[in-house]
Parts: structure tokens; C-alpha cells; sequence
DNA sequence: CAGAATCCAGGTAGATACTG
DNA sequence: CAGTATCTACCTGGATTCTG
């Protein structure tokens, strides 16, 4: 393993792995799955997003929505008319995250087919 | 992306993308960390861990131990002696979330340089 | 040494109503 | 359509104390 963890400090926050970093920006509820949403299906709108993501409140979506674009990682687009319209999309570095997302997402796939195939888990899994 | 996402039921929770449940094991402030000193330190006493973790409570150092025991990523083994010796280590299937949070070290310590390099982001982000 | 038990505060998310 | 604003309830996490 290459990869070294260094204290380091970004955003009032102090970290002592950067790891911790990424999963500040795509851990959550939401998050990933807005991401997710716009890097397999391309633009959406508020109310697009909205239906795809049957669970979540207005105020949620609209909170998660700022900070992925503070953080940079999704672009607001506001077309002034009305009614208004909105349209968000992945930014060139929120593209960078699909292929974590991506590797998660079969690892996760891995890992439930693993545990709700077996009855002896753990003496299969450490023989 | 090849990925796929599938709604699923998992542990009373249901989930519409596999990453989610990824999500779940390694998302949150300590389990990421805990799996990262038992997968680059190797097997570790309570009080190890606990010192490697500065900011932890032993509540809480306690109950994400027990979590990540249930979820089969770690092995607990108890040396019955007074004082007692309880040793945590990685399990097999533990062992394979290491390449994930390897890779988000790496795009944390990239983002990292990234926003902290430049002044202009969203446009050199997005020309 | 490695916890268990208890109590408590703060924040986060939910529901609801309102608006340019 | 795409949000604000407000109120509330719950839960997570912190501090402290106790123990086999």
C-alpha cells in the first residue's frame, strides 16, 4: 500500500488520512447518489433529480446540492425566466469520482452476494 | 460504466445502488480509519487502537468495533487472562475494502492540492 | 485491560407552510 | 419550478462513572 496518510488541515477540519477527505465530499446519504444520478445520466433538473430520488425533502436536496457545489464537484446552471429553471450537472472533477463510485458500487454487489449466500460467514471467510 | 444499480433489500434497509451498502461499512468518521490501521499496522490491541485514534471515546471506539465485527470485516479474539488481552485484525473480506480506500486517499490528497493550489478553481476546473 | 451503563446536549433531518 | 423558512423530534455522539 502506497498511499500515506499526513495530519493535515482543510476547512476547519483536521484530518489524519486523506481518505477522510473523500469520504467527507461522498459519504452521506445523498451525496453519492446525486452524483451517481448525474454521471450515468448526464444533466439533470431540480425536479428531475427530485424523482429520482424518491426519499428525499426538498430542503435535503437543495442543502446537498449547495455543498456538492461549493466543493466543486457539480455546476448550477440557472436559466433566468419563468418559471425559473435550473439545471446541475458533474463538473470535470466530480467526473473523477465516478470510477470510486464505480468500484464501491461492485464491491458493495461482491459483498451482498457474499453474505446473503452463506451460513457459516465467518468460517468461510477465515477458514 | 458498467456498474449496475439494482434495488435491494439489505439488513431492514433498502438500498438502489450497491454503493450504498459499501456506503454504510466504511462511511461515517471511524470505521474508515480502523480498517486503514488494521490493514497497514496489522493486528491491534483495544488500547492500541485507541491510541491511534486520539479524538475517539471508548464508547465509541467500542461500539464501532462491535459494528464492524457483525458486518465481518474484522476479527475480535479475546485471550482469557486477567488483565484481559483482546486483539482486532482485519478479516479476509475486511482485507478487500483496503484497494477502495487506498484509491480515495488518493483522490482526497489530489483534491487536496488541487483546491488548495489555485484561486480561480471553477474556472480552471471548467474552462 | 477492556469494556458496560447511564445521562445529557447539540445537531441533523423530517414535516409543513410559504414564495419570487 | 425551484426553492425558503420555521418548528420539532430524534438520534448520535460526548462525558462520566463503574466493573469482571
Amino acid at each position: 500500500m502506497k498511499s500515506e496518510c499526513n495530519i493535515l488541515e482543510f476547512k476547519n477540519k483536521s484530518y489524519t488520512c486523506t481518505f477522510e477527505i473523500t469520504i467527507d465530499l461522498i459519504g452521506g446519504k445523498w451525496k453519492p447518489l446525486i452524483i451517481w444520478h448525474l454521471g450515468t445520466k448526464g444533466t439533470q433538473r431540480f425536479n428531475e433529480l427530485k424523482k429520482l430520488l424518491p426519499q428525499i425533502t426538498q430542503k435535503m436536496l437543495t442543502q446537498q446540492l449547495r455543498e456538492l457545489e461549493a466543493d466543486n464537484l457539480i455546476i448550477r446552471k440557472v436559466y433566468p425566466q419563468v418559471p425559473p429553471k435550473v439545471e446541475y450537472s458533474l463538473s470535470n472533477l466530480g467526473e473523477t469520482l465516478m470510477p470510486i463510485l464505480s468500484m464501491m458500487c461492485d464491491w458493495g454487489n461482491d459483498y451482498y452476494k457474499l453474505v446473503t449466500s452463506t451460513k457459516n460467514l465467518s468460517n468461510r471467510l477465515n477458514p
